[in-house]
RNA sequence: GGGGAGUUGCCCGAGCGGCCAAUGGGAGCAGACUGUAAAUCUGCCGGCGGAAGCCUACGUAGGUUCGAAUCCUUCACUCCCCA
């Protein structure tokens, strides 16, 4: 491939990227790229969001480079404020290395395992030395740290900043030292810790890094940055029903912006989208089911894609509710006596955690069995082998 | 080290010694309308109880009062200003 086009494909989706004939030299170098990308095990899932950085990397593999994948597993004790108004919860090593095992599992469902190199960065930053630390520190000055946004914002607002959570960047910069990156991938909110790697590596009288930054995803509520702790997120492990549904709810602004960032649909494809929903020649829900089908594609087949959008449509556009759905057990002690608690029932399957809030379910008409709609706590049929629909989502099918 | 302000439910935030399970907003859940979209409208939104009511809650621990989220003291934490 020709450089231009290689770098013309590798700043697809980026929204910062710094320097380019830097990159232009090292590649035309024709030496192997060692690019960086550091992630905080600090959840047990691979959203979507982090998957658009994945995926940018697996573009450097594809072109013969090598990843180097960084486990902040020490960083994720400190808790990067990026983007953060508060300081986040310190995690126990614990947690940490259940969630390293976890994202590490699933990371390999986008890059490959063997052009990639695992580094935990507890492995320098957490046996270095107090007097190593302050000369680290003494590179990086208070006035660069309470620059960036997220601490000039708090100290505005009188919020706490712990003087752990400054160090936190100079930590990250020191990985790209210890693994002599060519050049580090982030999300766009990475752009401070990124660019002080950069600045730190050149201070060590190395080659600084390049940094290419990539667009933060939205969730599926359509206002925050995808996030596992703000429940608006996708897995990419999600089953292919759920994946589908979820890519459904996004509102009909992010249609496009998640093709670009999700997908593999090529930009033809997009704009020939973009411009029939700019020209209202498209009903938007059948560019947001091409979406849906390419993204389940993306990570389960063209089979499960197809499945679920099947499924989809009988169970929500034609309401006819859903083919199959999970079977649970009644418990016993419901099914005694004539009449069937329906409060008990919705708490034990886990669709309601109190009776309290069980019981407003069925005054507001949230609950059906076999698509009749409940109006009182008891329900004297026979229960087995009938459908349980609890909201708009939630279904079940009971047996005895 | 000194002086001042503050800590309320998932989050923000009001709160008069009794009428406070606590105003309001956001988030969330449900219903209507839809395209499981958005927007909008409606209801719910600590627990137990089909209801009366009871229990647990306003940073912690005590106290004053017939009665406290509201007053006093202790401790903890946060912010500001001055060293």
């Amino acid at each position: 491939m020709k450089i231009e086009d290689q770098l013309r494909l590798l700043k697809r989706n980026t929204t910062y990227f710094v320097d380019e004939s830097e990159l232009k030299e090292k590649i035309q170098s024709g030496k192997q790229l060692r690019v960086k990308l550091g992630v905080d095990p600090t959840a047990s899932d691979v959203t979507l969001g982090w998957a658009v950085v994945f995926r940018k990397l697996k573009e450097f593999q594809d072109l013969g480079h090598h990843a180097c994948l960084i486990i902040g597993d020490f960083t994720a004790q400190i808790g990067d404020p990026s983007g953060k108004s508060k300081t986040r919860p310190q995690l126990t090593s614990e947690q940490v290395s259940t969630y390293a095992n976890s994202v590490l599992d699933k990371i390999f469902k986008i890059i490959d395992k063997d052009k990639t190199t695992v580094y935990f960065n507890s492995e320098w930053l957490g046996s270095m030395k107090l007097d190593d630390f302050i000369r680290l520190a003494s590179k990086v000055t208070v006035a660069r740290i309470l620059e960036r946004d997220d601490f000039s914002k708090r100290l505005k607002e009188e919020k706490p900043i712990s003087l752990h959570e400054m160090i936190y960047p100079m930590c990250q910069a020191y990985d790209s030292v210890k693994i002599n990156a060519d050049i580090e991938l982030g999300g766009n909110d990475q752009l401070f810790n990124n660019l002080l790697g950069r600045t730190l590596m050149s201070q060590m009288g190395m080659s600084g890094q390049c940094v290419m930054l990539s667009h933060l995803l939205v969730g599926t509520d359509g206002k925050e940055k995808m996030s596992q702790s703000l429940g608006n997120y996708v897995s990419i492990c999600d089953d292919p029903n759920t994946m589908f549904g979820k890519a459904m709810s996004i509102p009909d602004s992010l249609i496009i912006n998640w093709m670009e960032l999700t997908t593999v649909m090529s930009q033809e494809e997009i704009d020939t989208y973009k411009n029939a929903l700019n020209s209202n020649s498209i009903n938007p829900r059948d560019a947001k089911i091409a979406l849906a089908k390419s993204l389940v594609m993306l990570y389960h087949g063209k089979g499960q894609s197809l499945t679920a959008e099947e499924y989809f449509i009988n169970t929500f556009s034609a309401k006819k509710g859903p083919t199959e759905v999970e079977e649970k057990q009644v418990p016993q002690e419901i099914l005694e006596g004539s009449e069937r608690d329906i409060i008990a029932l919705l708490v034990s399957l886990g669709f309601s955690s109190s009776r309290g809030s069980a019981k407003r379910l069925i005054e507001s008409g949230a609950v059906s069995i076999d698509g009749e709609k409940l109006t009182t706590f008891n329900f004297s049929g026979e229960l087995d082998g009938k459908v349980l629909k609890v909201g708009k989502h939630r279904f079940c099918k009971l047996i005895n």
